[in-house]
DNA sequence: ACTAACATTGTAATCATTACAAACTGGAAA
DNA sequence: TTTCCAGTTTGTAATGATTACAATGTTAGT
């Protein structure tokens, strides 16, 4: 995507497009890792020495709040962020760290909703060895 | 369970069952409201005001360690235990702050389940309003 | 009863995130 | 174009859950 459309796509939802916002949210789109708020301040402050972490946090909360980014829910310290709001799961591998996407049918995802509830987030989380780590470990 | 068996549980594990572990382990099981560290340490401070923070943080690795608590996976600022370890999902009211179970059929969760992962720990979570708090604000 | 391994306790440190206030910016109104 | 102001960014200080650590206490097996 160009910086132009992301640009209209955030003035669109009544959020000024900032440079900063538009490298953060940027950053999430051009990499599909999950990255955490330190992740994107490291690569962000390299192209920019007076970017702050507040920002970087307060960017994602905008985002968030926008739903354009989806804050994982997960077990590992820190916060973890994703530019792809379609509904999909997360495997964590406790050896090499890396976070996957889990493709889940959209059914299947359906199916599991409690009834009665108004389920506002949702999220399936797996955590264990990925496919090279359990075949290094000998699964 | 009486506090014996809950005695024999651990030792078969190879976990000394002192006062203390018992203490948390039983008011897990007593109550399944998924509390975090500082809510058990608030109840048991009241029977045993030596009780440390750090002895209920200690017993929850160990519980957690063998397999008896689960440690919950959720966006909430605190960690969150559960003395049932059989395979369900939760659900976080973000009005009221409860955590309900939300019971799973088998089958589906099995269906979930990535081929090529080894699955250690797998949680299906959902937040928002739960019916009685969804009713009050009109869903 | 002795002793060595294991547990508990309280305090201090850690670290991700948030609060806050001062400085800055960009777009609308004149 | 200039002015002005609401909204943003920035750096530092605070927060708060969790962990590290070291001293003290306890238990189980000999």
């Amino acid at each position: 995507m160009q910086y132009q459309e992301i640009a209209k796509m955030l003035s669109s939802r009544g959020i000024r497009p900032t440079q900063q916002r538009l490298a953060v949210y940027d950053y999430l789109l051009q990499h599909r890792t999950h990255p955490s708020a330190d992740t994107i301040y490291g690569a962000l402050i390299e192209q920019n020495p007076t970017f702050s972490r507040t920002t970087v946090y307060n960017s994602l909360h905008t985002l968030v709040q926008a739903a354009l980014v989806k804050e994982l829910t997960m077990d590992t310290e820190e916060r973890h962020y994703d530019a792809d709001i379609r509904p999909h799961g997360h495997f964590h591998c406790r050896q090499c760290g890396e976070i996957a996407d889990i493709r889940l049918d959209g059914d299947l995802l359906q199916a599991l909703r409690p009834a009665g509830y108004t389920v506002q987030e949702q999220e399936v989380y797996f955590s264990g060895l990925c496919p090279a780590c359990g075949e290094a470990t000998g699964k």
